[in-house]
DNA sequence: AAGCTTTATGTAATCGATTACATGCAACTT
DNA sequence: AAGTTGCATGTAATCGATTACATAAAGCTT
């Protein structure tokens, strides 16, 4: 059952690939010597390093990464867990982290939930399995405890920075942006061209990122002297397809707000669509909002006005403070990145006659 | 320097997690029987598995994936590399592929070249150090080689399956869907409304994708008749801003095609904006078509006429054929998913008048 | 010059699993 | 009853690196 034979292969790749002891023959020193020379090439003579370089080269040597694992108890990987790969508003973020990631000699490994929470068990061994030495979280909770939970002990026992979504009650890094504050300002920018009844495309009940844009939102209601109405209220989720729902809320009213918020660009563009095939104008009939500034924001028709996020930036952010803990250095526990408000087409101030 | 120590999470979670040797001492067997017992079960007694299972479970024991893999050489983790992860194009695959690789127990890394070639290199030495036991491709050429050149050998000495950009000359299974077929169909679609002067936007210049597509497209001109003009081909690498450039192009002419091709809806999407702000109305002014069938096609305004193409289907497919070259499994060499034309609001019939 | 430090290097234990080989015992054959 | 076969299990080698400890040589101190 030899591999290589049964694959056909044999003669081709299928050379044993070179290690250490192979150097450290060929340089005429100690595979110790061998291993110095790489993770501390100034405790070795520059004569012997320059022989192991040699021998390196020759033999295109690359460390295993299973036996360092297994000897260092260091993987030099990184898990990142995310809510919903599909969602376009993270692939910057993985940008950023990855970059940052690689600089400091990390790999990165994806964890899509997929929007089924039942998939975080599944990552949550990863960690536990000693796959990885840390990982950062985009989905607004710890692994093993479904919330909070006063004081709980993470279980997982290596270092974890939450990114976008602020995991309350847990002792770990935050990198986040203002979403409370993001949201008031989007809101009294309605307020401000105008806009009296303005209503709310949620995300998931329950959600760290929904609730402080719903608080959000109503700060700037009230800051514009404006009552909360919970009719104006529509359930989202994040997703295009909760936005053509909530376009079909909005359509099927019979006295229909000015102006709609949705928390994401996703649901803003989805509920324009409902808008348009329903004969309403965007922004003549009613106005919409966005939150995250993704690419297709300043392609749609009408390009969305929205929230900027630094989201390259956050993904560096939280690689930069993980890396940090990783090296046993400190790092602050709550970072916050500045937002933007993005005006574009979709909003328009309310003509005094309707 | 103790870590634990160091970080004061001392006597929390750092409790040493569980070796074979726990288990095999607890269930009061050796550790051959323990991983018996895992691996085999059929060759070790019924009492015996009944106490190493009590012992895993009492233990929580996870087997250390680092010494595993130094022993058995495998490391049950594939490595996909693709060209951009932030193209929506992606994530379906992706899903398609994380799922079926899951269900085989293997893990998923991925590799995002991030639209720089160099990055390449980076991966191939996962590769290479042996972090993989094989990879899928979707960025349209080897590692190592730049491009065919007469049966080359695989340098990698790993599995490799090649999706969506088929890898010519190379010796290893093919997943696609059949490009030039799709482009050819749209065309004649196009075409069969009507349009005699049909532009096409092109994917990036040397591309696998680009090469079938430009085909079909001309097979399409060819098959209803229509003679093919150079000057209707208009240069774009399937992002947003090569779309919006697109526009800019076609806009500045002076006699416009009456419809567009474009080869990526993100680029039919960035068009159409760039169109709208020039005062063009779509499709009453030009018909725009895409390929692909990203989420954001339906619910672009109008809603994008495209090519679909199984992307779930497409990542299970080359999963599943890499799942069986690990496995010493044949597997067919060349593997083609049916598109579907799906027809929306962003082509109409052409108007004799214009 | 004896003793101490420093520097460069080598030897061998170690990480935690898998697995070839050895062993003991029961069941079966003739 | 002796020999053969097969099963369940244990012993220990092995994967390929890192690193604690040992050692040797050279440089310093007084």
């Amino acid at each position: 059952m030899d591999e290589a034979a049964q694959s056909g292969r044999r003669g081709r790749a299928s050379v044993r690939a070179a290690r250490i002891q192979d150097v450290a023959k060929l340089a005429e020193v100690s595979t110790a010597t061998v291993s110095r020379a790489l993770a501390t090439p100034e405790r070795v003579s520059a004569e012997a390093r320059a022989r192991v370089m040699e021998a390196i080269a020759k033999t295109g040597y690359v460390p295993n990464p299973a036996a360092r694992t297994l000897r260092s108890q260091k993987t030099y990987m990184v898990l990142v867990v995310l809510p919903d790969l599909a969602n376009t508003f993270f692939s910057k973020i993985l940008r950023g982290i990855e970059e940052t990631l690689f600089e400091a000699g990390y790999g990165m490994i994806i964890g899509d939930l997929d929007g089924s929470p039942e998939k975080e068990a599944h990552f949550a061994a990863y960690t536990a399995a000693g796959r990885v030495d840390g990982a950062i979280l985009l989905h607004g909770h710890l692994f093993g405890q479904s919330r909070g939970g006063e004081g709980a002990p993470d279980r997982i026992g290596i270092p974890l920075v939450a990114l976008c979504e602020a995991i309350p009650g847990a002792d770990i890094p935050q990198i986040e942006i203002d979403n409370r504050a993001a949201a008031s300002r989007m809101t009294r920018h309605l307020a401000s061209l105008g806009h009296r009844s303005i209503a709310y495309v949620s995300g998931p009940a329950g959600n760290i990122l929904e609730l402080e844009r719903f608080l959000g939102y109503r700060d700037g209601l009230e800051a514009a002297g404006l009552s909360f109405d919970p009719a104006l209220v529509i359930p989202g989720d994040y997703t295009i397809e909760s936005g053509v729902a909530a376009g079909q809320n909005l359509v099927a009213r019979a006295s229909r707000p000015t102006a709609v918020f949705c928390t994401s660009d996703e649901m803003a563009i989805g509920l324009m669509r409902t808008l348009f095939s329903a004969g309403l104008k965007v922004p003549d009939d009613i106005s919409v909002a966005g939150f995250d500034d993704i690419e297709f924001a300043a392609v749609a028709e009408p390009a969305l006005t929205t929230i900027h996020q630094p989201r390259r930036e956050l993904g560096q952010a939280a690689a930069t403070a993980l890396v940090a803990l990783l090296q046993g250095r400190p790092t602050p526990k709550r970072i916050r990145l500045d937002t933007e408000l993005v005006i574009r087409d979709s909003v328009a101030a309310l003509c005094p006659m309707s």
